[in-house]
This record gives C-alpha cells, structure tokens and sequence, in this order.
DNA sequence: TCCCGTCGTTCGACATTGTCGAACCCCTAG
DNA sequence: CTAGGGGTTCGACAATGTCGAACGACGGGA
C-alpha cells in the first residue's frame, strides 16, 4: 500500500468529473477522461451508485451525481462551525445594510460560499452557497487571498469584466492594500454594475479562517469610484462580532 | 471482486456516519461502530482527507465532513433535472400564495428537500435544501409514498406532534385519499401550528418524480380542520405546470 | 507526580481485493 | 443490413488494501 487508497481517490475523481458539469458522463467519457480502463471505471461506478453518490440515467445509461451528495453537503454545513457561529451575524449584516451578505472560506483556489442571506425584501435571488468565486475577483477571495499562509499560487486571473484584475502584480499591490486597511473592495470586477466589500474572521489564534461581506449595486454602495464608508464598517463590525465570538 | 468495491463503499459508509450528527468523530469510535481495525480505517480516512471529502481537526485529531461535499451537492443542484425546470415555478407558487414553496424527492425513506423558496416579505427563514422530512409527516411525503412504486417499508412511523399519523392503517387509508384526489395535506401533523399542502410531480411516462407544496402557519391556510381549497389549485396548478414542462 | 487508559498513527506480512482487456450485447446511424 | 459506439460482463493475475500488533502522545485520576 503506497499511501492511499487507490480505489476510493479513483472514485472521488470521478465524482469531480461528474459535478464539474451539468452534462451527464458515460462509461468510456469516464475512461478516457481517466486514463482508465472502462471494466474498472464501471466497477467503481457501481459502487458508487449502490451507495447513492451517484445515479445511472434510465434512459442512456450514463451517469451523474446522486441525491445522497445534496444530504451529506447540506451535513457539513451543520458541521462547519464557522457557518454556525456566523448565522445570525450575517443576518444582522443583511438586516442593517439591506443588502445580501456572503461568508467564504478559499477552497483549493476559490472562494467556496458557506452561506449566503438574501438581501432583505427581494425574491427572486438563486441561493449561491456551495458554489465557487473566483478569489481574484471578488471581495470575499481577495481579503482571504491576502491573509492566506500558504500564498496559495494564483489560478490565471481569468477577466470576467473590464475592470478585473487580471495582472498578477497589480493584485499583489491591492492584496498589500486589503492587508494594510483590514478590508477589501471589488468594484464590478465580477459582475457589470455591481459593488462587494469583505472583511477577515479570524480564529482564536488570529488566523484568518473566512470572510463575511455584502455585495450590491454601484449605485447603492459605492459613491463614485470608492465605496461608501458606511457600509465598509457594517461589514467590518460584524467581522469582528464573529471573530470575538469564535473565541469561545 | 464480489460485485461491489469494499473500500469505496467503507468510504462511504464512513461519510454517511460523519454526516449523522454535528460531532466530530475519532478514528477509535468509526472503528466501533463499522466494526473494522481501526488501521484500516486510517488508511481510507487519510485517502477521504486527501481528496477533501472529509477534514482534520488540529486540535483534537478527530475526523469531520470536508468542504469539497458543499461543492458537490451544490453541483447536485445543477445537475437535477426536476429541479432546474421547476426553479420559476416554485417562485411563481411562493409568489401567489405567498407562502414558502417546497419540492421534493423521495430518497432513502425520507422526503429529499432539493428546492426550498422563501416565503415573500418575511426574512430569518433558514434555507432547508438538502434536508430530510419525515416522510408520513409531511404533505411531500405524503404525495410521494402514496405513488411510490416500491412500497417503500415505511420506517417506524415517529410522532412529532399531537396529530402525527404514527398507526401504519391510519397512514394507509390517508395515502389512498391522497391517491384518489390527487394532493396531500397535512395539517399540524410535523409542526404545531403549520399546515402543508402538496401535489405530484410526474415524468413523461406517468411516473411521479417528485412533489410540490406550499407551507405555513394554520391560520392562513386552513379553515377550521380543513385546508383554504384556492391554495390546494395554486399547488395544483404548479404540479400540473411543471409535469406538463417535463414532456419536454 | 506518576500511571494508566485512550487516542491517532505506523508498520510489514499476507491473501484478499480490485484491476485489466477482451469479448458480449444492445442500440443507433448510415 | 452493417459498422461503430454505447454500457456491461467475465476470469486470470498480481497489485492492492487489509489486518493486528506495537508505538508515541496526550490527559485525567489518584
């Protein structure tokens, strides 16, 4: 035995393959993907299917991600003591900005959402948490980026707008700025017309172990170029509130 | 190979127990309750900790549910055909009845919940996707035992309140009046207080895949013992709306 | 302070276990 | 009707994971 278990990271592997798109995956997509041959991917498939992590389609024959995953995702969030900590804050912070109001942590590259509350008397918001920002753009990823021990190298800086900061140098100096200030800004690099601001919760030891924003509209949060100040310390308030509080 | 790969299902097995409760788990306590080595057990638990499915604690050693299962059961979400086509219908339901809109699958005895809409205007509500309802105590479940094809063993029939149907006759004689009119009530039955409403979701073949319901407090829902019959069509009509959309 | 019990972890021999590739059947497209 | 691709099955092989004993660290009780 080298280290690991051979058949069970085959298996989380395929898992991956299977959520990194809405496309249903089929025995030899698996194997080639893999470089596997397509008798020991399907073992593992069965396998796989016997225990719910995965679910063949009647109709084709192909596969995709199984129901029992949508359980055991919504089973780490109860676990997740940062999120449970963080609930009502997050709520205070919606509450009082009226605007939606985030939680991340970075998750092999990217700004994973652990929770997420709608902003106050607007439906019609898809609920984000479980899925990916980029760390390079978005506020949330560029205060966790600037306090991440491991410099975690940067994925390429993919642009999504005009304004996003795809030079690596130039994220570096705003990283040295979120570090210096206490907080960080993203003005409608993501997303066309719309403004996030985030700031750090640490652990009793005072490593920064996620961040809690709001994002919004240019027009309510920012005041020309800058953000409205405001808003900045909603945020950082309860990014302290957090932070007190995870010290037991 | 018997026809099931043990490590991949050990995995499994070990997630599923993870999953059961907000406690940490130690690598002495997985191994009574698999009734393995607890050698063995390391072995997968470091693979499960390598490919994020399941996370370390720094202080204490002991073992809890990884980030990467958020990512996964969040791409469930993507994946799900029942619910992509019925994300509009749900908000068209929550926004008529202005009650919270509730979609779900029958899965491992109990009632999946995969789609969760507010209620309008009212906040401090806490996102239920992903979660389980007891299936004899809930509108869903109801729907969804009444047509399913297996039989499904009920599990012990637990009471929840006062009214819960716990004697399987009484189950039984309610689930063929769901089947005759085609929806489900239940009435104070899960929560004291609330009231459900609830109506299949069916494939092109006839075959149903899933409920839609609306929940909310008795006194806006029901007169009297009986539920307010405009909100049995609006549930109606959205079941109807979206079994039609899947004929594709 | 010491000791004992328990924890998570490591290790190496063993044989169980999963791997692999060819062959099979079914379906669709041409 | 054929050809090609899909998912699936099968059995021989040896690589693979299993197992239990032993280790070091921790912590609570006397």
């Amino acid at each position: 035995m080298g280290d690991t278990i051979q058949s069970v990271e085959r298996a989380a592997a395929i898992l991956r393959l299977l959520a990194s798109g809405p496309r249903l995956l089929g025995v030899a997509e698996l194997a080639r993907a893999l470089g596997l041959p397509k008798g020991t991917l399907h073992g593992i498939l069965r396998t796989l299917v016997k225990v719910g992590f995965v679910e063949q389609d009647a109709a084709t024959g192909k596969y995709r991600l199984g129901a029992t995953l949508l359980h055991l995702g919504s089973s780490y969030l109860d676990v997740n003591e940062l999120r449970t900590r963080s609930l009502n804050w997050a709520d205070a912070l919606a509450g009082r900005s009226r605007e939606s109001a985030w939680i991340g942590t970075l998750h092999e590259g990217h700004v994973l959402v652990i929770h997420h509350v709608f902003r106050p008397d607007d439906s019609m918001q898809t609920l984000q948490v479980g899925t990916y920002l980029p760390a390079h753009a978005s506020a949330l990823g560029k205060v966790l980026l600037a306090h991440d021990p491991y410099g975690e190298a940067a994925p390429p800086l993919a642009p999504h707008t005009g304004r996003t900061l795809v030079d690596p140098g130039a994220l570096e100096r705003e990283l040295d700025q979120v570090r210096a200030r206490g907080w960080a800004a993203e003005m409608e690099e993501l997303v066309e017309g719309e403004v996030a601001l985030a700031a750090p919760i640490k652990d009793p030891r005072g490593i920064v172990v996620g961040a809690i924003g709001i994002r919004g509209a240019v027009e309510r949060l920012a005041d020309g170029d800058a953000p409205r100040m405001e808003f900045v310390s909603y945020v950082r308030d309860a990014a302290r509130a957090i932070t007190r509080s995870l010290a037991h």
